[in-house]
DNA sequence: GATGAATGAGCTTTCATTCAT
DNA sequence: AATGAATGAAAGCTCATTCAT
């Protein structure tokens, strides 16, 4: 009997695969809900129950375990955004689409967006710029997006580059700013108002045709949202 | 003798309120610069020339200074604001200077936005809601202004709260992530674009003509921009 | 009044000084008793009595106060030294109080020495180039009075480097090998058989005479040894 | 069934037994170039490519292995302290050998010879004293040496233990003054002054015809002294 | 025999905070 | 008002040693 014929495709990850994984799903977390300063490599050790040396079997330093965590959360995104622009959609619906699932990922992981911007400075210069290279990636699959709006007509001529710094940051202003604005709205709502300022006031004649069209896949995704913070006050516009 | 005579217009400050001040400002740089916990007390005595006991008559702890700090930043951009609102201009004109301010505030104090991210989560719980305060009211002028705009029929309506908010965060953008933005782009040139994003094209066709002939005014506010950093390459659109 | 009017001369040392050095002393006891590595920064200030804390702010890190405890012997070595070679001894005279100053010096200080032997390794390379340059100044001294005496024709020229590297090495022997030693001899056997081995085959007729009319001298010196191992089994030749 | 038949002599080494000896001469190359504490045991096993674990089924704990290693380097000086004291040569050509050896194995096995210094301290007492053993033998090897050399009237009466134990230390301190002597002086000339310093004094006129007639033999075993370090400056004497 | 994942005591070092002067 | 010596909790990191496999 050949056991493990499909290894090669369907891996069984390997015990120190397990563990690494392990280790940045708890960092992710702490580090998230305290910041990484304060959270201690033994918080993260005694979180999945092994002694504080064995981090150090998987990972340099502290820094190194930030860095993982931090690449998880942004490797997360890049794979949602992935699935966001299938080819089947036109590219009004895939724009539509990176609005409501970057806010649906801000809302189930506010905590990780927020903790990359408070310590993305706690790594050394070349993590850092792995950090942002990721990033970058991102903004660059956002942008693809615009310019075909725009190349196909579906849209008016904006600086690509800019404009998918704003897709990119309303997403991530309902993670930083939710303090302020979850009383008030909903994601859905957030996600409904962004539409209004980010595309709609963008798209041509026949962009509008598409975006209205659309609407339902869009709203499939925007179903994605998990409403675990339901608005206290609603009171749209 | 009359001393202090005027002290409640034109107070001279006491010997107390310019230590408080001296430190403030010197751990508003230092912080800005390396960050809040890598930054030590005695780094921050050293920098303006006393023993670090001192700093401990002034201000309860380390915590404490670091609200005063975030605090002193946030006052300088809530004062600056309260100039761009000045009602001799119109509301749209009010607008483009919101923007123009926002977006020179973050260029000149790019640290301080920084510093403000990432570390106010480690203040108490009752000092981070006074540091949220003090950002709602911001939010809040520029969101009058918008009212105002719309009210006045230069607008079309938008949700005056978010809008309120995309103005807000295209500054902090411009500060959060210069370091993709900055060889592309000078200052100016984002200002130009936000307005393309975030005004035009939410003007009405009388708000449009006000936009227009405000055109000088803005530039003024515009003219503020430090050009520090001239852009690598320059691409616009 | 004027006080501390002769500061200049009789220094009052600073509190910082007394510090250092009782730090210092501390860790040249410690160090020499149980070796570099099991001694920690916390027996050292425990030692004085204060937290361990303090010791960094006298001392750079823990290398550093190695540094300092082994300066602090050789310095010890090297004052002594000065003295043995007065000039009002003839270079005969002083080259038997170099000896029974050394061999002293090496019974007072058998654990320094050792600690040297064990430690200087542990050191910095330019920190160990220091000690070595203390070590070569110590040996620059005994070769100098050797070079004397053979100039002066009291001894049979010898290789006056090599020599010298013997008269320290002899000392050090004592030190070193005292548990093989000091069961059968006492320091001022051991002085003796020196003399018999390193001065008295090389001396010239007229060095013998000076060497013999030197007795006193430097049996003075010798008695400086403090008699602490008393030899167990003395069967001395 | 004639296995290990000849074991008593021409043992086949047992797979243990060459384990044991393959950590131990990995332990030696180890220490002597990093020092005892710094190395760690997968520092060892690594160098041998073997878990870390194995180590612990050869050796009771990281002491014990350097128990074996400094064994070692004692027993490797042992064999060769035999050879130099065949009866075929007579007591002065042996005692020229013991010297030119002590020399020879100094400068092969310096970083040895500092190991020993610097960490037989670093054994349990019980250990230590297996050391100091070992160390007894070889001095009561030179010492039989020496009084062979008395008993024929071929050297002058001396202390034959401290005689012994200057004739020990005079290839020590090549090994370990290297930094000061080496840039002066060769191998070969370093035992050269030796003979000048430690033999040729106290040689009787038959010793002196001895000890001429040696000179080839003598120069023999000089000859084994690698001469790897040349000196930089000749300036013998 | 052999492995290497896992442990945790133990170390160095930092720094906010206190307080005698 | 000001200092800076002193403290000590707390954290990151190492590595000898164990043991299930």
């Amino acid at each position: 009997m050949a056991v493990n014929k499909v290894s090669a495709d369907q891996r069984v990850p390997s015990v120190a695969e397990k563990r690494t994984e392990q280790i940045a799903t708890a960092a992710v977390a702490l580090f998230s809900e305290r910041g990484y300063v304060p959270t201690t490599i033994e918080d993260i050790s005694n979180e999945i129950g092994v002694g504080k040396g064995l981090i150090y079997r998987y990972f340099e330093d502290k820094r190194d375990v930030l860095l993982c965590a931090l690449c998880a959360v942004l490797d997360k995104y890049k794979k949602e955004y992935a699935l966001a622009l299938l080819d089947t959609l036109g590219p009004v619906a895939a724009l539509r689409r990176v609005l409501a699932i970057n806010c649906a990922l801000a809302q189930e992981h506010a905590k990780e967006v927020t903790l990359a911007y408070r310590s993305t400075k706690d790594l050394m210069p070349e993590q850092r710029h792995k950090i942002m290279a990721i990033e970058s990636e991102i903004v660059a699959e956002i942008r693809e997006c615009l310019e075909a709006c725009i190349a196909t007509g579906l849209m008016r001529p904006v600086n690509p580059k800019i404009m998918a710094y704003q897709f990119l940051m309303f997403g991530h202003t309902w993670a930083l700013k939710q303090w302020a604005l979850s009383d008030e709205f909903s994601v859905a709502q957030f996600v409904s108002e962004g539409e209004q300022l980010l595309i709609v006031p963008f798209l041509t004649a026949s962009g509008r045709r598409k975006f209205d069209a659309a609407g339902k896949i869009a709203n499939d995704a925007a179903a994605r949202v998990a409403p675990k913070t339901s608005p206290r006050r609603s009171r749209s516009r």
